[in-house]
DNA sequence: CATTATCTACGACGTCAATCGTAGTCGCCG
DNA sequence: CGGCGACTACGATTGACGTCGTAGATAATG
């Protein structure tokens, strides 16, 4: 089974899910915005992303392009399922509970939940 | 701020928010249960939560007894809100829709979930 | 052509969490 | 009294992650 990608690489994930195959350049400009880190740093990172094959890479140019070599829905499941069940001891309602209470969210977003939640009692 | 509990930590720290306050050993049969683990792990677990002020020590009995110095809605929260940012991208609703297909849910709790909607649309 | 910029590769380091072993303390039971 | 059992204290170790610096290769630029 895939292992949870760690913080850091979820992030390098997350670009890689919105944009599309990258370079370690476009990568690290998304993921360190304030110049915080160092280029190679990121580059380490995609390194081992790949041994542990998170990302593919194509070196057919001088600059690599990576791209995500996991399915995003999945390991967003995984990740959720996991706190699920050592957060709220497997209990959705109480995770959804502390969702709603941890965030300000809009009336048009909990119309759209509420939306989901009625496709889902369909799906039964 | 209080930093974000490891996960070695929260383990624990659900021990003593569910059973209230508790000697080592019965934390560690707690959150040890196949044995895979020694008593000074949890031991020393215990002393470092101390340090940090996690929770309490009362040494007044030659068996401590420790208790949660730390509010559990708060932490939960802080824990729920840091996956909707790192991983949701800031939405509630995505987090929402991933906890449903994270789990199979039955119809009593799906149930419970609306209500809890319903009782947010008032308060606001 | 020579210098400069841009990449990759790779080793080294610091930090932190988890784990364990050992030593010391104290009470209890025979 | 003497030894065993349970407990605390604490140092040492291991592994994972993030971070960086430097070296080497290659492209770009004047």
């Amino acid at each position: 089974m895939t292992p949870e990608p760690t913080e850091g690489e979820l992030a390098i994930l997350n670009v890689l899910w919105q944009n599309g195959p990258c370079t370690v350049r476009q990568v690290h400009e998304s993921v360190c915005t304030d110049g915080s880190t160092r280029y190679t740093t990121t580059l380490k990172q995609l390194q081992v992303m790949t041994q542990k094959e998170l990302v593919l890479r194509d070196a057919s140019q001088k600059s690599h392009i990576y791209s995500a070599a996991i399915e995003e829905g999945g390991i967003k499941r995984g990740l959720v399922a996991d706190m699920i069940d050592r957060v709220f001891g497997g209990s959705v309602r109480k995770m959804v509970l502390h969702a709603l209470e941890a965030r300000d969210i809009d009336v048009s977003e909990l119309a759209q939940i509420k939306r989901l939640l009625r496709e889902r009692e369909k799906n039964q």
